[in-house]
DNA sequence: GGCCTGTATCGTTAAATTTCGATATAGCGA
DNA sequence: TCGCTATATCGAAATTTAACGATACAGGCC
């Protein structure tokens, strides 16, 4: 858990969403022909109007600093949130701040 | 209360260095000639090595954001947190992550 | 093997951020 | 008023970030 790359990565507004998108998957990504369970495939982002390659950077961020999880199932990429990390990430910066 | 605003002033280390010495002035600014319950002084933060007008920036950044408040004593300039901001920075972003 | 889909990476451009020194401004005191 | 101190602001350079389209790579299917 490295709070200051956490923090580098809460500093856009689209990373932020996208975690927040991730609590309720069943409400935001209702068109997904896979289960749920299995976590969002990574195409699913694209509905925030930015392009693929920009959408896996931000994916991409989202990884390194820990705060989601992916498993590759074929061809696709699943995300889930790292509830973990999160977790450790609000105790810390509560105790920090 | 604005969280992306928050967010981005946070991203930096030395700005939340900052918010955490000023958690305890008597701990960190022993050297500063005006009793500390005024609020540390602006000058007493280029103790990091930054310059005086990074370290201006940093501090304008923070107020911009409601992260400190600043009080103006004659010459001096002096910095405390915002707690009220600070707690309500903590509880939306525990609620929204 | 060749083709299609999904995702990552590359290369580039534009914009934002960080930093500095220099300068401006504000307030004190002689 | 002049000089001194504290702080802010300006202007420039360097770095980082964000975005895109193009391309590469990986897995499935024929």
């Amino acid at each position: 858990m490295d709070r200051e790359d956490i923090l580098k990565a809460l500093s856009h507004p689209m990373r932020v969403e996208i975690l927040t998108w991730l609590k309720e998957p069943e409400a935001y990504f209702k068109t997904q022909e896979h289960p749920l369970d299995m976590g969002v495939c990574a195409s699913q982002f694209e509905r925030c109007g930015l392009s693929q390659s920009t959408v896996s950077a931000h994916l991409a961020t989202l990884q390194r600093a820990g705060l989601v999880t992916t498993r590759r199932v074929g061809q696709w990429i699943f995300y889930k949130r790292n509830e973990e990390t999160i977790q450790a990430f609000l105790k810390n910066i509560g105790e920090t701040l």
